[in-house]
DNA sequence: TGTACATCAGTGAACGCGCGTTCACTGATGTAC
DNA sequence: TGTACATCAGTGAACGCGCGTTCACTGATGTAC
């Protein structure tokens, strides 16, 4: 491969973004710091990127595609034994540790403008994300006789809500005061909720 | 009043910097912006604020005020005849209609890395947010006889994350569909909560 | 009551900076023959 | 196998823009006497 041509810059490209977002937070972002880091001039975005937001909009669509495959896999890989709401906790903590192993990767998937918010791609993955996080919700409704559709979407953003509320506030708590190991661990209002879920009738 | 003098451009910059963000979103924010906003040089602000930052900061400090006060008003409003569950779900309420009435302020209180996060002040006054929003959940408890801090707080953690989460996505809700008005009504998880905080044991 | 003066808040021009965008260019690649 | 040529990706200089910051200034205010 030539020094010239870069090969993938379009690849090179985004995960300059993932890096620069590291290293300098949402406001340190701008297409010439990202040619920079894939050590390119700053005049070649242009010709695989509309615009920064174009870039990170895309880049959000990656992060949510790892997102659901980590929730995925926390799902598939809990012990089929396991009661449906061990699931959950599991689903929960799988949400949690993708806050924290890349914080500034989850607040531009749900806290950012940047992106395009009406990108179809972008509401799609967002979607997948949901439906793999809600995926033993309607089981669980089930197990307990429930079967009103509005009462299962309720369950379902109940169990979205509060693990949500409680990535992003662990991400605040450690804005303000550092890595919080302890949160490392597991998700306290997970286990509230994975036993309010078990007594709900 | 002098046209020279503005009086007081300290509070005017905040309720520029309010007007701005509320106009063209927390990206169109500058200290020039609210300068001009206000109606004054830009060079002023200097004289009052050492950066954009410590301006935002300020505006966060007194917008975590008028959130708390929100909070308890709905708390002190709802009949004193009320279930303690109930109460809790007016709190819930008052925290999303903040939200939605607010958006951008909310965002600013929670999402943006801008303000100072170490700041003593809105470390404190977000504190004050957290006790008056969880008021009610140690009472709650009580009824329960449930007596162990560890439980309590973990309760306290579950309907914050729950409230704040639902928050936080009805506004990344409205941010791709627009406003949502059927989510002005009430908060469906809330009441959901309600019922399993009841049913603690 | 009036004057002199210190203080302070806001002005407006200037600066350097990083940004996105444009443009003529050039080096590399692949294809036609 | 070799040459000519079209295509495309990346270059580097230039542009205008909005930003924060500095600076000498000036208008207004309050106080001392």
């Amino acid at each position: 491969m030539s020094d010239y041509h870069h090969g993938d810059l379009r690849k090179g490209l985004l995960e300059a973004a993932h890096a620069v977002l590291n290293e300098k937070g949402i406001h340190g972002l701008s297409l010439r710091a990202c040619a920079a880091k894939a050590g390119v001039s700053h005049a070649a975005p242009t010709h695989h990127f509309k615009s920064l937001s174009g870039l990170l909009t895309e880049l959000a669509v990656i992060a949510f595609g790892e997102f659901t495959k980590a929730l995925r896999k926390a799902y598939d890989d809990s012990d089929s034994e396991v009661t449906l709401h061990q699931r959950l906790q599991a689903a929960g903590n799988a949400y949690l540790q993708f806050a924290l192993d890349e914080p500034e990767l989850f607040k531009l998937m749900f806290s950012s403008p940047l992106p395009d918010q009406s990108n179809e791609r972008l509401i799609e993955v967002s979607g997948q994300a949901y439906a793999e996080l809600t995926r033993v919700v309607k089981p669980l409704c089930d197990a307990k006789g429930i079967t009103d559709k509005a009462t299962i979407e309720q369950a379902e953003l109940l169990a979205w809500s509060t693990i949500h509320g409680y990535a992003h506030l662990s991400l605040k708590q450690q804005d303000i005061y550092g890595v919080c190991d302890d949160m490392t661990g597991g998700m306290p209002p997970m286990a509230i909720l994975g036993t309010i879920l078990e007594q709900m009738k």
